[in-house]
DNA sequence: TGCTATTTTTGACAAACGTCAAGATTTTTA
DNA sequence: TAAAAATCTTGACGTTTGTCAAAAATAGCA
């Protein structure tokens, strides 16, 4: 067979397809940072062609839809999102230092990226209503519910202890701790960060034995954090 | 003075006035049904004429602006909210029958009122980009957050215990854990209202030690609900 | 009953929306 | 380099949106 034009076909073909996914996470992404500063009730196609650097018909090219649009939005979302903690999982190698990092991420999160969590809420509360986004966001909300099941899986084996709680639970728990702290950060409570923190801790305490006395808190030097010169 | 003809103008005033706001509420009462129906982003102010028994130019006589109207229907909304778990919390005499109550009234919340708290958590989301509805949300959160607290009272007084976590990481948690059962609610899951009520025990069970054992499971006559011919 | 004030309807407006198609532009292929 | 294919821009379409004003309808009062 004509086997090396084949493959040559077949190369080309794959490099268009790549640029192809190229372009649409370009525009992708430009979408995900109009609706993280709108929302999803503000945000229009032509918000987003201004934010990338296209027009607005270009949309329609890469996107059969809306819809298609923020669905592939909500994905590209994830994958920036569910390996965030992973590092400070697998680093860890005593319980109070992976409890630290875990209590230091979630708070470095609330601080630096508490616009695209809003986004997140937003387009959750969304599949309450749209269908069309209920299988992405429900894909989302387990992968992220995985995510808090490895780190206390983790902390259990560090401490010596099994898990007694199902990993739904846990990650309701810890979902529902960071949307309050958002919710307030977002309203200008200072106190945010530190009460998402001490509430954080709180929980630790309810789910290992290990964690009933508070660490010492003058021990900066535990965190694997990046310092910071202030709160 | 005439006071005869003052008393009258006033009375006049007052019959006016409460004309109004009972137009207002009428109004914002459709508006509610039609935001739990479509929710916040697909929620036009002539879809909710057509859900009142008026036209849309009415909107604009009682209501200032689409912002005054969602803003009167979310106060609306945490009169008919706030007030409904607090007939279990005093009538009931034991740990046992408050936590079964409690734990009832979520899953009969769930299962009755899904399209109203959905729009509930839209509209929190909402807040989240519009500070416009901060205040308003956030007073409503501190309302659920009392309620909670109060419950949670109770049963600590019940079981002769001392509450060592704060009302707002308590009421963090059931949100979360409710927030998730309302997803996978209107996603279809079947399991849904039982993992909410096996969640809710678990946390319970985190909570108070009088918990620590797992009420027996065959004692229906024990909860206060009414009797339902099938899940 | 007639007059006034209040309430409601109707119709219009400018702007913004999602969508699409035709044409210009760029890239690829031969 | 010329033809072909792809990418992108532009402008337009039919709707729908929030808003408003004028007119119609109703209610209250003399």
């Amino acid at each position: 067979m004509a086997s090396a034009a084949m493959e040559q076909i077949e190369r080309t073909q794959r490099r268009r397809v790549d640029k192809v996914n190229e372009r649409r996470a370009e525009l992708a992404a430009a979408a995900l940072q109009t609706l993280s500063e709108l929302g999803y009730a503000r945000t229009s196609l032509r918000e987003i062609a201004q934010n990338s650097e296209f027009s607005h018909g270009v949309l329609h090219y890469y996107f059969s839809d809306k819809v298609d649009l923020i669905t592939c939005c909500v994905r590209h979302y994830k994958a920036q999102c569910v390996t965030r903690y992973d590092q400070v999982t697998t680093s860890a190698t005593s319980y109070e230092e992976l409890a630290s990092g875990f209590t230091a991420a979630l708070a470095e999160t609330l601080r630096q990226e508490a616009t695209m969590h809003r986004l997140w809420y937003d387009l959750r509360s969304q599949a309450l209503f749209e269908p069309a986004f209920q299988n992405d966001v429900l894909e989302i909300d387990k992968s992220l519910e995985d995510m808090i099941w490895r780190i206390m899986s983790r902390l259990a084996d560090l401490a010596g202890e099994t898990l007694t709680l199902p990993p739904s639970l846990l990650y309701a728990m810890f979902d529902g701790l960071f949307q309050q702290a958002l919710l307030k950060f977002l309203a200008g409570d200072a106190n945010a960060v530190t009460e998402l923190q001490a509430g954080t801790r709180l929980i630790l305490a309810r789910v290992f034995k290990a964690a009933t006395a508070e660490p010492a808190k003058a021990k900066p030097a535990a965190v694997g954090a990046k310092r910071r010169t202030a709160r």
